[in-house]
DNA sequence: CAAATTTTTGACCGTTTGGACAAACGTTAG
DNA sequence: CTAACGTTTGTCCAAACGGTCAAAAATTTG
């Protein structure tokens, strides 16, 4: 998918296509991908355009990169989880590392939920495959918390999908959020009161 | 805004504008903006380019008269939550005229959630004075209704986020939510599904 | 050092896109 | 019927865009 076909990469095509991609996540975050040029890349990324397409073999590669790379970061949290562990806790952690990651790579969020909106051209069979594996896996573990009284019962399912909403809503719709929220209460602890109204919420 | 700058409009001029729109609602939420093109909406309207653009000043004026429209139905059901009513009736309601917005009217809010995820440039003024204001006022209901003991203490302004999130996902997310429910669960049933566990959610 | 290889760039190309325009077509009122 | 007005279309344009290419510049290797 990359114009060094060749063997193994050096310490330059490294960097330089660590720059890119650090450019284009900025760039395709907040344009889509449509609404980004490989121009605003490269020039974000401090190289020409021709240059830029020496290290990627064209827009569609860099964004493709981009997403797989995403996808792992994505779903390790929901990895995470332990069955062994004490259900309360394991989804305190579930949810408080969610909020840390809308709050820490809202770029990253921002990037899936695009790929989301757009009907995952890119990522449907992985969201077929390997999410709905893992999902269902999980969702089997706290159905099992459930039954023994450790959780409220629900539908796992849709309890897994309100997590992925409210948590990721706080990147996404950050710019909602704070509008709503106004200069005081959008501050920095905006994501601190979420995790604590999320807890309340999901265990209360 | 739009072409006949002169006074009245004439019935086909009210009827081709509302092909127009339906057309753009179309194709916008699907390729959002910038991936959008007037070629796609015209054809998609059945008519010409030229012949749209006699109709509408260009493509920015589509789509903001569109978002405009959207505004409106979008904060009516906020609008109808009453301080006199019953608590858990408000918020089951509320979460229902959400749900239900969601399954019939998808594209509607997949065309407002890629605008805030763009950083909301045609709306937040709206978000920061209407929207905040109607906002607040809610929110104080909600407050009181959960000093008087009818709905569990929470943050209410965390609350209400937490409905939009939950709800509009379903709408924004669908491909992943379809994905991961796979076939048999993700059939016509998934919106009451969701509905359900989310009274439980919220009011349980 | 010089040769080989990698990296960078300016110039260029074909296509797509938003939009303009005048001419043609249709409709309606006097 | 015809003049005025509303509607539709074919044609055209300039800018933006994704991408190519050969040659120059820099770097690595022998």
């Amino acid at each position: 998918m990359d114009k060094p076909a060749g063997r193994k990469r050096t310490r330059i095509q490294r960097e330089k296509r660590e720059l890119i991609l650090e450019a284009a996540l900025e760039v395709f975050s907040q344009h889509g991908f449509r609404g980004s040029t490989i121009d605003q890349i490269a020039e974000a990324a401090g190289m020409s355009k021709p240059n830029l397409l020496y290290y990627f073999k064209g827009k569609e590669a860099i964004f493709v990169t981009l997403i797989d790379r995403l996808m792992e970061a994505w779903l390790a949290p929901l990895r995470e989880m332990d069955a062994a562990g004490d259900p309360q806790t394991e989804i305190r952690s579930y949810i408080r590392r969610k909020i840390e990651m809308a709050r820490d790579f809202p770029r990253e969020s921002r990037l899936f939920a695009n790929e989301i909106l757009q009907g995952a051209p890119r990522i449907l069979p992985l969201l077929e495959g390997e999410l709905k594996e893992l999902v269902d896996e999980k969702a089997g573990i706290i159905r099992e918390w459930m039954r023994q009284g450790k959780l409220k019962k629900a539908d796992p399912h849709h309890f897994i999908f309100a997590i992925w909403a409210t948590t990721q809503h706080y990147a996404d719709f950050d710019v909602q959020v704070r509008a709503v929220l106004g200069p005081d209460k959008g501050g920095e602890g905006r994501f601190e009161d979420a995790a604590r109204f999320l807890e309340g919420l999901f265990l209360g």
